[in-house]
DNA sequence: TGACTGAATTATGAATTCATAATTACGTTT
DNA sequence: AAACGTAATTATGAATTCATAATTCAGTCA
């Protein structure tokens, strides 16, 4: 038996942190809505205490938008934060690959191996909602081996934007096999522990597929005239 | 006359953030300790629920712990935080110079290297307050730069951990002239506009602060028992 | 004396209340 | 009818109150 290991009892607030967040990520509250405090209130049964103080940390991890006395909107998603989302989350991968690749040790690659093989098996299937679990279960198995908690908490904040950007785009059938030999080759590096290798393809994959986002981004909004903010 | 300018009107528990995170940063509230609710609500004039909210933002940046019950403590500076912040923010640094290089034009290059001469003639004076004013600066100006609003606002997070560990070591005079040299040298790749260069460079001049931290860590540690947690 | 028990006190999380800013609805005027 | 001004309503920020968990302290017993 493995001892003690603190007992955990999430506050209130950090649970509609978490619930909140989920909201937002998975697009039930859409971009620019405002955030309707008093049904959220009554839909979670609590007061308006601890979620008004769960909106003032989204807002400063920059998930909702305050505005003084006119409560919470959920932030919309530009094309400009896209674009500095990308290179900045970029290079926190980069860095991850080159962590990661010197501190796993066997049996975890043979893990992250195993939901490699999951991710290509559900890709051949043309089964997205899998796929899209196993590669970010990967990515997050890499930015875990980093072993860094700054690095991995930034990056989660950064991997949000990104993750509610993929209700917007489509994922192409050219990007999703091109995606897929990127995963191959960082797989490669990873067992031959090549350090700056990793980092390298992780970075030019995370940019890869900003220029995927990107086109596609470009692609819906030949049909909206309103293309400046998305959605 | 230049237009519109949205009207700043920084709420309660914004203001509270500011003050709280300065109280921290400038070590007035000691690592470990227990942040005393009462006395802040008194000397800042306000409820605890405001103080509360701005708590709980000061906890999602890292700065403070949140205990369920057990109220809030400032958050201790491990040495294994310091050896994760550095290379993350060190990440940050290189591509706000790749960054910076590209998208300064030629007068906010001349007002930094204005910073940049201030900040030699602290250096002679041996004008410490001063230098580290000007320093910070010129990192924020390079920064701002890369006119990259994620890479600003992370970068300030975990800046944040690093001028709080400021407190805790004190600037050897060799590290001092190299840290000069090291700037001289930013100063040219900026004006030849030498992308790849000032990236490389910062990320070096950060990696090589680093190290000192971690040296003059290691010498305070000797003469302290409880050298695991730093203060 | 020192460790334990339990009551008193204090601190904390969360609900509620209150004052005010923002929004809406309505009536007036042209 | 449209535009403006004003009153009613609602929403919001912040103070206050309340219930409960944690801590302190006094008293008891070994």
């Amino acid at each position: 038996m493995n001892l003690p290991e603190t007992i955990k009892r999430p506050t209130l607030h950090e649970e509609l942190v978490e619930r909140l967040r989920n909201l937002v990520v998975e697009d039930a509250l859409k971009p620019g809505e405002k955030v309707p405090e008093k049904e959220l209130c009554e839909s979670f049964g609590v007061s308006r205490t601890p979620l008004r103080e769960a909106l003032k940390v989204l807002a400063s991890e920059g998930l909702v938008v305050l505005q003084a006395n006119r409560g919470a909107r959920v932030a919309r998603v530009t094309r400009k934060e896209l674009e500095d989302t990308f290179p900045v989350i970029a290079m926190l991968e980069q860095l991850a690959g080159e962590l990661a690749c010197q501190n796993l040790n066997d049996a975890e690659i043979a893990r992250i191996e195993k939901r490699h093989d999951a991710m290509v098996k559900a890709y051949k299937a043309r089964d997205r909602k899998t796929y899209f679990q196993a590669n970010q279960d990967i990515h997050n198995a890499l930015i875990d081996g980093a072993k860094n908690e700054l690095l991995e908490s930034h990056h989660r904040m950064l991997a949000v934007r990104v993750r509610r950007a993929r209700f917007m785009v489509n994922l192409s059938e050219e990007r999703w096999a091109e995606a897929i030999q990127e995963h191959e080759q960082m797989m490669e590096k990873l067992r031959d522990r090549d350090v700056t290798g990793l980092g390298q393809l992780m970075k030019t994959h995370m940019m890869n597929k900003f220029a995927a986002h990107i086109k596609a981004l470009d692609l819906a909004s030949e049909d909206s005239a309103e293309s400046r903010t998305l959605s």
